[in-house]
This record gives C-alpha cells, sequence and structure tokens, in this order.
RNA sequence: GCCCGGGUGGCGGAAUCGGUAUACGCAGCGGACUUAAAAUCCGCGGCUCGCAAAGGGUAUGUGGGUUCGAGUCCCACCCCGGGCACCA
C-alpha cells in the first residue's frame, strides 16, 4: 500500500483518491437506527441558491461536518444533509440579468454549488438533498399555511410596501436607492395592502419558559440562548388598569414599578386592540391612520424622531390621581410589543426624551445608565425583573416609598411581534387561496395541494408576473364552483424555512408519498428534534419562529410526539467571517475565493484552517497566515508519518529473520551508525543493536501519557465544538510525538524496536484523531498505517459494529 | 439611538480558575543547502537605555478600583466592527 503512496503530500490527488472511494462506498447514506444506538440529526443551514461557496458557509459547513464525522466515528447513526433555500428576490434578480427563467437559475446555482461542497469533502448525505422551490418541499410550506390558518394563527391585516407606479410593483428595500426605484428611477411611494400575517404571540411565553430549559440541557451554546432572548425582548414589571374620567379603563405596564408617582404620560400602541377607544377625534384618528400606512421611516426610530399623537384624553396618575397625558407612538412596539406602557422620564432614557419633546414638566430627571425599559436584558432573565417594591431601596425611587396601589400586579411584556408572511413576487410558494366573489377569500382544500407556482416565469421587475398569468389565477371556486383568482401573492421565504428544517428526515424515495402519510413516518418522528442546529448568528429571528411554529403544531397534532416543542435539542451559532476587520463584500474587494483556496491548498487544508483560525463563537478575522499554518502541519504530518513508516518498515525487514520477538530488546552496544541528521533510519540491513538498558522507557511512558490527555481533551472539545481548541491540541501532539523522536535521538544513534512501534502508535492515533478535521489525509494515512480500508475510522477507544 | 462583539508587537493572533504577557504563524534579519534563485530546514526578533554583553526601565485602547499578584474581575470613558424585521 505505502509503495502507491507518495512522500510528498499532495492535497489534489489525496482527496479525489478518497472522494472518488466515498462515493463508491456510500459512505454518508443516513443510516436506518440500530436499537439503543444514539442518533443525531445535525442542522447545518440551508444555502440561498447564490451560485457560489462562499467561505462563510466553508466555515460553517467545516464546523459541522466535523462534529458529524466526530459523532460516525464514535458509533452514532447520523443524519446530516440540507437542502436548498432556492425562492426569493435575490433569484428573481438573478433570474433578470441571465434571461434564464428563476428555476432555471436556481437549478443551475444549486448544481454547481453541489460541486463546490463536494470538493470540500462534506460528508452531506446528497440523496436527501432538495431545492426549496421543488413543489414537493413546497407544497409543505402550503400544508403549513392553510393548517395554521385553520387555528387562527395565520390572519389578514393592512400593511405598508414601497411601491413603484411606473413598474407596477412592490419593492424590497434592496430595491429602493435614495427613495427612487432601482429599475427606472422614479420616486417610490409607500401604499397599504392586505397581507397575511403569523401570529406567534400565543405561543411566545412558552418560548419564554422553554429557554430556561434549554440552558439547563447544556448542549445550547450561550450566544445560541443570549440571541434567543435577545428576540424575545422579555422585560419583567408591573401592569394596573387606569380609569378615565368617562369611565373607560386601559391597562398600563412599566418596568419601574417602585417610580409610579413619576408618570407622566401614558403611551399606547399603534396596534393596540383597543387602539382606537382613545382616538375619537377625527383628525387624531386620521393622524393614527397614516401612522398606520406609512409605517416606520429606517431613520425614524430614535425617540428624538419616532411619530407621537396626542390624543388629546387623559387618564389619573396611579399615585397621585393628576391627569396624564396619553399618547399613540410605535416606540412602544419597538421596546414593549403592541401594548400600553406609563412613562417615567425621571427614570427611563426614551421616556425623558419624549416628555422633552412634549415640553412636559418632570422631576429631577434622574435616568439610570441601565435603562431597564430596553429589552436588553439578555444576560439573566430576571435582569430586568423586579416585583414590586424589589427596587424601593433605590435612591432614585424615593418621591413614592411604597403607597400601596391598588390592582398593582407583576407582569412581563415581549418585544417578539407578528409579521406579514406574505410578498407580492413572483419567485416564491404559491399561498393557497382562492379569491371569490360570493364566497371571499377561501382556503384551497388540502386535497388539492400543492398548488403549483408555472415554471415558465419569466420576471422583469415590472408588474407581477404571477399575477398576470390567467391560466394560473382564473381557478373555480372551491366552494361555490363559481368563477373566481388566485390570491397571486406568495409566501415569504421566512416562512418555507419555518418548515424546511424537517424533509431531510424523509428519505428521498418516500418524498411524493401524500402529506399525512409521511407524517406518519418513523423515519420523520425518530430523526427528530434535531440533535444540534449548527448555523450563522443572523439566524436567531428564524430559529424563534421555528420554535414558535414546532410548538404550535404540537398543539394542533402533526408533531405532537414533540412535547416540549422544541426542534433543535442543541445549537450552535457561529460568527462570520470577516477580513480586515470588515464584512466581506465585492465592494470592498476583500473578498476570499475558496476555489483558489482549494486550487493552492485543497480542502483539508482550507478546512482546518477556518476551524483553527477562531472559536465559533466569535468573528473570524481572514488572514493567510492560518492558512499557511495549517497547510504546513498537514503536510508535516503526512511526510513525517510517511517516513516514520517507511524507516519502520525497513526494521522489520531487516530484522524479520533472525529476531525472535519483535519486541526483543537484547543486544549490547550502541552501533554508531545514524548519522546526525535523520538518524532514525535503520542502515540498510544492518540490525540496529539494542541499547543494554533501556534509556527511553521514561520517554515512551510520557508519550503516552501525551496522548491519552490528547484524546481526552479533543473529545471533550468535539463535544462542545470548541473546535479551534481541538485543532491546536492536534497540533500540539504533533509536536510532542517530534519531540519524543527528538528526545530519543538524543541520548542513542537510533529508535530501539519499542521506540519504534511507540513512534508509529501514536502517528496512528494522531491520523485517527485527525478524522473529523481533514478526513481525506486521515484516511489516507489510516490506510498506509495498515488499517482496513473502506470502512468508517472509529474514534479511538470506540469499535465500530461491522457493517455488511 | 438601541442590542451584540472586539481593542495585546510591523501583521493575524495565543495566554484553562486571577499566577513567568506576546505561544503559534506571517513578514523581517542571520545561517545551512545551492553555480544561482526558488523551495525547504535551523537560529534571532515587544519597545526603550546600553557598541555589545550583563543589567535596568517600560508595555495588553484611556482613567480609576479590588488583590500579595490583573490582558483576565469591578466602575467610568474612548475607539472599531456587526445587527436593528420585504436580502437571506
Amino acid at each position: 500500500m505505502s509503495e502507491q503512496i507518495s512522500k510528498r503530500y499532495d492535497p489534489q490527488a489525496i482527496e479525489a483518491r478518497r472522494q472518488a472511494a466515498w462515493r463508491a462506498r456510500d459512505a454518508f447514506q443516513t443510516p436506518a437506527v440500530a436499537d439503543g444506538q444514539p442518533r443525531k440529526y445535525i442542522k447545518p443551514s440551508a444555502p440561498f441558491t447564490s451560485g457560489n461557496i462562499h467561505i462563510g458557509h466553508v466555515r460553517s459547513y467545516s464546523i459541522g461536518d466535523t462534529y458529524a464525522r466526530f459523532s460516525r466515528a464514535r458509533g452514532d447513526a447520523v443524519l446530516f444533509a440540507f437542502g436548498f433555500d432556492a425562492f426569493g428576490l435575490p433569484a428573481e434578480l438573478g433570474a433578470i440579468a441571465s434571461g434564464e427563467s428563476p428555476s432555471a437559475w436556481v437549478s443551475d446555482c444549486a448544481a454547481h454549488m453541489t460541486g463546490q461542497l463536494e470538493r470540500l469533502g462534506f460528508s452531506f448525505d446528497w440523496s436527501r438533498s432538495f431545492l426549496s422551490s421543488d413543489a414537493l418541499m413546497y407544497r409543505w410550506s402550503q400544508w403549513l399555511f392553510l393548517t395554521l390558518l385553520a387555528h387562527d394563527l395565520i390572519y389578514r391585516d393592512t400593511g405598508s410596501v414601497d411601491w413603484c407606479e411606473h413598474c407596477a410593483t412592490t419593492l424590497a428595500t434592496i430595491q429602493v436607492e435614495d427613495g427612487r426605484c432601482w429599475r427606472c428611477h422614479n420616486p417610490v411611494q409607500l401604499i397599504q395592502r392586505t397581507q397575511w400575517y403569523l401570529r406567534i404571540s400565543a405561543h411566545v411565553p412558552e418560548n419564554d419558559l422553554r429557554l430556561q430549559e434549554l440552558a439547563d440541557s447544556g448542549i445550547w451554546d450561550e450566544s445560541s440562548l443570549a440571541s434567543q432572548r435577545f428576540v424575545l425582548g422579555r422585560v419583567d414589571g408591573i401592569e394596573l388598569d387606569l380609569a378615565a374620567p368617562d369611565g373607560a379603563t386601559l391597562t398600563v405596564f412599566t418596568p419601574h414599578s417602585d417610580a409610579l408617582g413619576q408618570a407622566r404620560f401614558v403611551a399606547i400602541s399603534p396596534r393596540h386592540p383597543e387602539v382606537e377607544r382613545w382616538v375619537s377625534d377625527p383628525a387624531v384618528f386620521e393622524q393614527l391612520e397614516e401612522l398606520r400606512s406609512v409605517g416606520l421611516e429606517r431613520d425614524a426610530r430614535n425617540a428624538e424622531e419616532i411619530p407621537l399623537i396626542d390624543t388629546g384624553h387623559t387618564l389619573p396618575s396611579p399615585s397621585t390621581g393628576e391627569p396624564l397625558p396619553v399618547l399613540v407612538s410605535p416606540v412602544v412596539d419597538g421596546r414593549f410589543g403592541a401594548t400600553a406602557v406609563l412613562g417615567i422620564p425621571a427614570r427611563d432614557h426614551t421616556d425623558a426624551l419624549i416628555a422633552a419633546r412634549l415640553s412636559l414638566q418632570v422631576d429631577d430627571v434622574v435616568v439610570s445608565g441601565g435603562d431597564a425599559g430596553e429589552a436588553g436584558s439578555t444576560g439573566e432573565s430576571d435582569g430586568a425583573g423586579m416585583n414590586s417594591g424589589k427596587d424601593a431601596g433605590d435612591s432614585t425611587g424615593e418621591h413614592d416609598a411604597a403607597p400601596l396601589i391598588e390592582g398593582l400586579r407583576p407582569a412581563v411584556r415581549y418585544r417578539a411581534n407578528d409579521f406579514s408572511i406574505s410578498r407580492q413576487r413572483s419567485w416564491g410558494t404559491p399561498i393557497p387561496i382562492v379569491h371569490c366573489d360570493a364566497c371571499g377569500a377561501v382556503p384551497v382544500p388540502f386535497e388539492q395541494l400543492p398548488v403549483l407556482l408555472p415554471l415558465d416565469l419569466k420576471p422583469t421587475g415590472a408588474g407581477n408576473p404571477l399575477a398576470e398569468r390567467a391560466d394560473f389565477v382564473q381557478v373555480d371556486c372551491p366552494r361555490c364552483g363559481g368563477s373566481a383568482q388566485r390570491e397571486t401573492d406568495t409566501l415569504d421565504c421566512h416562512f418555507d424555512a419555518l418548515w424546511l428544517w424537517i424533509p431531510a428526515c424523509v428519505p428521498a424515495e418516500q418524498r411524493g408519498r401524500p402529506l399525512e402519510e409521511i407524517l406518519a413516518l418513523d423515519d420523520l418522528r425518530q430523526w427528530l428534534p434535531s440533535e444540534r442546529l449548527v448555523a450563522g448568528s443572523d439566524s436567531g429571528n428564524f430559529v424563534f419562529d421555528q420554535r414558535i411554529v414546532t410548538k404550535a403544531l404540537r398543539d394542533i397534532g402533526p408533531l405532537a410526539f414533540l412535547a416540549d416543542g422544541e426542534p433543535f435539542a442543541g445549537c450552535l451559532f457561529h460568527e462570520m467571517v470577516i477580513r480586515d476587520g470588515r464584512k466581506m463584500s465585492k465592494h470592498l474587494g476583500n473578498v476570499v475565493d475558496p476555489d483558489e483556496l482549494l486550487a493552492s491548498y485543497g480542502a483539508d487544508t482550507v478546512r482546518l484552517a477556518t476551524l483553527y483560525a477562531a472559536r465559533p463563537q466569535r468573528s473570524l478575522n481572514w488572514s493567510d497566515s492560518a492558512v499557511l499554518r495549517c497547510h504546513r502541519f498537514l503536510t508535516q504530518v503526512w511526510e513525517f508519518s510517511l517516513t516514520s513508516l517507511a524507516r519502520a518498515e525497513l526494521r522489520s525487514v531487516a530484522e524479520g529473520a533472525d529476531s525472535e520477538g519483535c519486541d526483543s530488546e537484547g543486544g549490547e552496544g550502541a552501533d554508531s551508525e545514524g548519522d546526525s541528521k535523520g538518524a532514525g533510519a535503520v542502515a540498510g540491513s544492518t540490525a540496529e543493536r539494542e541499547p543494554a538498558r533501556d534509556t527511553t522507557e521514561h520517554l515512551r511512558l510520557k508519550l503516552s501519557t501525551w496522548c491519552g490527555a490528547a484524546v481526552e481533551k479533543i473529545t471533550e472539545e468535539l463535544e462542545s465544538l470548541e473546535m479551534h481548541s481541538a485543532v491546536r491540541n492536534l497540533m500540539r501532539l504533533f509536536d510532542r510525538i517530534k519531540d519524543f523522536e527528538k528526545r530519543v535521538l538524543a541520548r542513542q544513534p537510533a529508535l530501539s524496536q519499542a521506540d519504534s512501534d511507540a513512534l508509529i502508535e501514536a502517528l496512528t492515533l494522531l491520523a485517527q484523531l485527525l478524522g473529523p478535521f481533514a478526513p481525506h489525509l486521515s484516511e489516507e494515512l489510516w490506510i498506509a498505517f495498515g488499517n482496513e480500508a473502506d470502512t468508517q475510522t472509529p474514534w479511538p477507544g470506540v469499535s465500530l459494529p461491522v457493517t455488511a
């Protein structure tokens, strides 16, 4: 075997050989789970079909793949597969630019990216990959839409969108340049439209509650938890009911339970269910309507700019009875959700700014740095927590030491809001709704799914190509049979993502079956929940909403087997790859091209470098020095291993005949043939004479201790996905192995048989430990060291069952 | 404005529980090998005073604090990056 392998490290040849072998033995096929075998569904992020893998993908999948390979080596059943997120605006723009249909564009992109990912050696089960734009996939989005709609978790409401009159189309934020259309440069206007919304509020408190369980489980990474807390936006405080002179009451909230006497106004969210009761004046109502239709300008979010409407009504202060003006402002939404709050300028920075705009008389403004109102309580969940009176000793709360106010009760508010899921675009999942003049909005019956999206759409940027297709739009009403029109809005990709973590659990050959049969599949159930999600830190919102919808589907029934309604048992959000301290972008010219790196150094080096350069939770500031370091490391491991192996083989050839046992350590008088440099060489056919006394046993013991420590440490680090430390320990182990040889040779001219055996054993262990990190090199060395080819290399100390 | 990260040599960055700051690599300098170059290997490198050696002084964004001891913990501040819901 070893003659076939060049001692020079040639990653291109090695990687081509290994990848061919993996394909031949279908190495990453998802196994059927055996009784008692741990199963792990490792969920990578779903890349958008942009056309190219970028270095951030390499980082993300290197972490996930290392964990997947480690898990297989320990004998776990592993499901590691993904799908492309193929719907969305960039696909339309790509199709416009290339003159293709979006479906052709995304399938070209997916094919190219798949080739890049295979070249990188990621161990995905490719038989399970998919595009979210496949009808077999998006019918699930339609099923989900109808299911949630039937349980009142989807509703219609109005919202505002950017509209270009000239192009007769809705524009996304990135299509608006300085207030003008990207295509025709005419001014953009905001218009009101009916939209579909996802109601998350019913499950938000449970998402909060479960967060503590996830934290206790220990397999949710701390920064992932923090991001979930941030999206949740929990604020603890108190609430009470205020009654206006005319009898109308309003429940108001505040986090500043100890400063009620310093309340100076009441602010209501424009989305508060009872807001209209407080805007009786037609002029004020008009302002409210305008506020709702215009939405929030990006630069008008801060307290100095944000719209305020004075309703002219007042409510009595909870402690003094003084009248407090009642305002309507979206400033409430961004901090506490669609609720009503007390404005306490003396304690709250934002409230102080608003009071200043209203020229309200305020007591001494003592704004504490803590500003508990901001939902920044990402630390401990009770960071802003204060049961009434908890902070009463605070010097700023002296005004109303403790007049007990009736009806005061602890309360919680969440910033997480319902969101719009419909888009006026042609390249998306069609919303399964038919609009009938007689019956209104009628859901398409489940058995008629999927509502197929025409594949030959040619978007131009103007109008809505889907709405212009009579063959799509004109249908009979499912209820009355009369003539009707299909909904021409499509679902936002965010909505597709709510289900898309599940299809990888369904074997490809089962995917065409009726939906209810797939939901009953054992295959589907045994892999859920996913053992670990590995995704970019920008996925926080997606994951939050996946957690919401999983709970909804548990309650409705399809996912009832997930008792806690959590899709991911564990989660790691990694940070992005940057360069020169900046996010990579073509504009800045600081993009790293994975293809070039692959051509120069090979996949093992590139993967190892992304793992080594920074801990996953930190941004990786790209520098070539990490690649050079890793390349040198792998080169040296390769050459040192094969050279040592060749010497050991020479030794056994030379000694094979005359020495009785391979551990024979007899012999006297050191032979002085070793040369000063590669002294480990066994000189020709002259057998080395072993020294009379074993002067290197302590070194072998030390080496063995080092090996044991490395296995222990690296195993722990892989379990907690601390890849950067694991790589450092691999490098350290290699240094120690080299050091062992150096020290032995400082004492005697050549390695004894026992030294040689110990060296080969340590190098074999190193090859084994490298498996999850540099899988191509690892497997070639593992075979070179005489182990069985074409099987999964086991983790040290693990014996894998022989699979037929 | 708000949220989350960061700030250590010429550069990327190490430093487990608060215990020899600057591991490892890049660049640089010196050497080996070579006709030469490239590649590879070995050695030396925080700054500063000192011809040099020996030996001092000083240093982890800034200013305080806790401690026998702080890159690490606490308080205040400065600067940089990322995010802030029709991009995914």
